[in-house]
This record gives structure tokens, C-alpha cells and sequence, in this order.
DNA sequence: AAAAATATGCAAATCGTTCGCAAAAATTTG
DNA sequence: CAAATTTTTGCGAACGATTTGCATATTTTT
């Protein structure tokens, strides 16, 4: 990650001023550390220094309108509806949610196949797509078949 | 729809008896009789028969373990963070979500290639998917040029 | 270094959704 | 069929995630 001063970082084609604080910058390192996609409230548990929750959640937008981390949306039965956050990396990222452990786990690629079929299909210009999938991971699998 | 009863309805292999109330009744054929998928809020509004929030919360959440409907997640610019419900029918389904006139298009099948690929590579086992594509629809491409 | 702009902490507000409880409706029992 | 029992409904309060207003602190611009 570079560091990024105001008026000096452009993202995407139109210029995206933006001013990385040290706060800011410890959340987005956070989130690039992190293997998992994390919640506003993990990201504060995990935050060493003191940080408000507001501003966490304040940093976590900021930090996804600059383009440098995205989020999605998921219901877990354990920590029930929540937006998490990752790091942007190179391509745009999709997680399987175990149901058991509530881990994440990546994918390697989208398992989407081509979106032009949709879009002739229903006239519709797809600008972006969210996958959840949610299933059992392994660990756990073997775990319940252990018992 | 078949109307049901208490101890008499049975839905996949577990018999899971429910009860289906007039109130319950309404919720369906609303959601039943809707092209679009339905917020908890436009159900509500668009309820002719007076209803409490409480009861098309939990109408909507019983309906949903008895299997008759199905819901998702949705982040809409105009509408925030909402569970958008609608019927469960043959197979499941997946919508495009025009953000700007924040209307829902069915999609016709399930655009997702085979998820054994993906189980083989992770050892997951995928029990269910969500599908979330945003866009703009014909109508709004055209609104847009014609301005 | 001072002035101006922006970010942060704190507390209160908001919004979708859930819950407790008493009354109403549906189901079961005798 | 009426009484007893179970389940649902309405109402208001509670909840949890997220946002906002405002005074203060930090960063940027001058």
C-alpha cells in the first residue's frame, strides 16, 4: 500500500481526493492483514490502539469510497445481520460462510460465468454482483462426523 | 396455494406442521400475486387489511421456515439495508437490482456454473447461495440517453 | 506558525427488526 | 358445541448495527 496523501491519489478513471490518516491507515492494515473479511466490530476488538466505534465505521466507508477495501453484506446465525469488510485486492473477491464455524473461506474465482447471456437476456447493464455462498467448511464436517 | 392446516401440512422431509392464519394467508397471496420481491415495510404498506409491523415481521418469518417464501439481503441506495422477501416457487431465484430506479428483474436461471469445482477446492460443502446483481434496467439506460 | 479544512470522540439519534405481555383467534378436548 | 388449551396478534418498549451533531483534535493549506 502506498501512502496516500490529499490530492495526490486518483482511483479509477476520475480523481478521488483523499486523505489517509494514521487511524485510517490502521484500519486498512488491519483489514490487509487480515484473512478474514472482518465486521466493524471485529475491526475494533482487534484494533490495539483506541479507536471510537464511529469512527471505525466513518474510516471503513471512507476507505471503501476510495476504492482501498469493499464490503458485503451477511446474515450468520451467530452474529446475525452485519456488513463485512477486505481488502481490494487485484480482482474483486467472492467467501464461502461456514454455518458451523462462521469462518470465511475465499475463492480462488468467480464462479460466475459470463454476464453478457443476463444482460442480453434482460436488457439490464450488470454493474456489480455479490456472492454469498454458505455451506459447511471442512474442519467442521469433520468435526460434526467425529461426534 | 393449498390452504392448510395445523398438523396436516408437511414440507421436505421433515414434517414441519404450521398453521396457516388469515393474516398469514394475505401475506402470501401479496407476496404470491408481486412480480417484484417485497421489503417488510412495502408488504406492510401495500396491505389493505390493517396489520402490525410485529405480525408481517413475524408472518413473513414464519412463512419463510415453513418454506412458502424466501428472502435476501439488500443494500439499496434509496431503500438502506433490507430482508426483501418473495415466494418461494419451483427453484430458487435470483433478481437484478436497477439502482436507479431500484426495481427488480428475475433472472430466468440460476447463472452459477457447478459449485463441485468449488467444493473439490475447498472441501467445502455448499449448502445454499445468494445471488445479489446490480445494474441499471432497459428503462433507466434509455431514460438516461434520452436526457 | 497561523488559518482553514477535515477527522475524531462522545453521546444521542436512527432504522430495521425483535421481544414481552395481555388480549384475540384458532385448535383441541370432553 | 362449549370449555380448556395453544398459538397468534397488537402494542409499546427494547435491541443491535450504523449514523449523526457537535465540540475538540489533527491534518493540510497558506
Amino acid at each position: 500500500m502506498q501512502i496516500v496523501r490529499k490530492n495526490l491519489t486518483f482511483q479509477l478513471d476520475k480523481p478521488i481526493l483523499y486523505m489517509m490518516t494514521k487511524k485510517r491507515r490502521r484500519l486498512l492494515e488491519l483489514l490487509q492483514e487480515s484473512v478474514q473479511p472482518l465486521s466493524a466490530q471485529q475491526v475494533y476488538e482487534q484494533m490495539e490502539e483506541s479507536l471510537d466505534m464511529a469512527t471505525v465505521y466513518r474510516g471503513l466507508k471512507y476507505l471503501e469510497e476510495a476504492g482501498e477495501i469493499s464490503s458485503f453484506l451477511l446474515d450468520c446465525s451467530e452474529r446475525g445481520v452485519e456488513r463485512y469488510y477486505s481488502q481490494s485486492s487485484s480482482c474483486h473477491r467472492h467467501f464461502l460462510h461456514c454455518v458451523s464455524c462462521h469462518s470465511f473461506t475465499s475463492l480462488n474465482e468467480c464462479p460466475l460465468g459470463s454476464l453478457e447471456k443476463i444482460e442480453k437476456e434482460t436488457g439490464f447493464r450488470v454493474e456489480e454482483h455479490y456472492l454469498t455462498l454458505k455451506g459447511t467448511c471442512e474442519k467442521c464436517q469433520i468435526n460434526v462426523r467425529g461426534k
